[in-house]
DNA sequence: GTCTATAGGTAGATAGAC
DNA sequence: GTCTATCTACCTATAGAC
């Protein structure tokens, strides 16, 4: 019945909510979950505020879609950080595996660091059990690392915040970071010596003086 | 005339000033310019909301304000980063004194920070130029220490990054560190600890190998 | 599914009595 | 200097025609 017809609707759709979703990941970053006005998302994805309500309840349903997403794809760079691999060889995947993503979800990136700012008010439970799971898998291969020899004892979870610090920086804070570099606008080479940097700088520090 | 009657009076309009900007701080913190109500402003300095208005002329001035007095505020711990100390001595110091900073001005760091990744849309051309010379001045001894052989030649602009972000990050992202760490809350501790890994591991990433 | 119109509430800011 | 009452504008969310 509706099945023929169900298709181009469901297309339609689709692509309405990306258009909310995306609109809305900017807006949120910007102005923060109170500071943003539904009426300024639907002007920027084309819609009247009315099909926004449409698609979503509430103004917190957006909010929400858009941080569980994020969480999703928030564990990719972290892969790099396995046991078969050399910890030199890992620690140089994941520091350019990160600020790439950095770069390029400057939205989204800065979107999770302002809701976590302004005191993570719409991290689940679930989401924070999330973290400290993800963190504790990580934690111990390094800690294998450690046992084995090849890599001095630093203590795993500092380590950790230093590396995710050090390449959400580039993005979340890029008016101070360009101040700081003395450019008008962040280029990829800015990001390619920032990893180089990093790496060379935590690498040294933690691995066996050669 | 009125100058006897003057002193008085004066306190109190101090007194009401200093708690404006104290609930002002908090509130920005976490709701960010747009989300914050004046109306919670006034509730939480415990004046009605026009006193807000007799004081301050808009949320607009009360928000610069609070940035002015942060900025003045900031360059402190840089102050360790001086030509005449040993590196080894100069960072240890700088990344206490940052982190110590942090810890006990939680809300005006995060303040800060929330500013910076909404868009720095408060900070004036002043205060960004400000913040480019304070840098370059640092940047110069550090080339000074790289040029007498004290230091590895790492780019000092990454390096500060590095140094600012891994301090930076135990306050502002205190609900993230917190999950990291597996504890319930931050300790001074874990500030200690989290000083000392920084400054071990970046101390062997920039110090000639021994 | 789309859109206009609007209800119902709250924001920033001000007037004016005390 | 303090505070109540209020203006105007705008917000979230919905009703209902098309």
């Amino acid at each position: 019945m509706a099945r023929a017809a169900r298709d181009p609707e469901e297309r339609i759709r689709e692509r309405n909510i990306r258009l909310i979703i995306k609109a809305g990941i900017e807006i949120f970053a910007r102005k923060g979950f109170d500071g943003t006005r539904i009426a300024e998302i639907a002007e920027a994805s084309g819609l009247p505020k009315a099909n926004v309500y449409y698609y979503f309840s509430s103004k917190e349903e957006i909010y929400t879609t858009i941080i569980a997403h994020l969480l999703a794809s928030w564990d990719n760079a972290l892969k790099y950080i396995s046991p078969e691999r050399e910890p030199a060889e890992a620690f140089r995947l994941y520091i350019k595996a990160k600020l790439d993503y950095t770069r390029k979800n400057m939205a989204e990136s800065r979107l999770f660091a302002s809701e976590i700012i302004q005191g993570a008010r719409f991290l689940t439970k679930k989401d924070r059990e999330h973290i400290r799971q993800v963190t504790d898998r990580h934690v111990a291969v390094i800690e294998g690392w450690i046992a084995a020899g090849k890599m001095l004892p630093v203590d795993p979870r500092h380590l950790f915040i230093m590396l995710w610090a050090s390449t959400q920086f580039y993005s979340d804070f890029e008016p101070v970071a360009i101040d700081a570099l003395k450019t008008s606008r962040l280029k990829a080479g800015d990001y390619d010596k920032a990893a180089a940097t990093i790496a060379e700088t935590i690498l040294r520090g933690i691995l066996p003086c050669s």
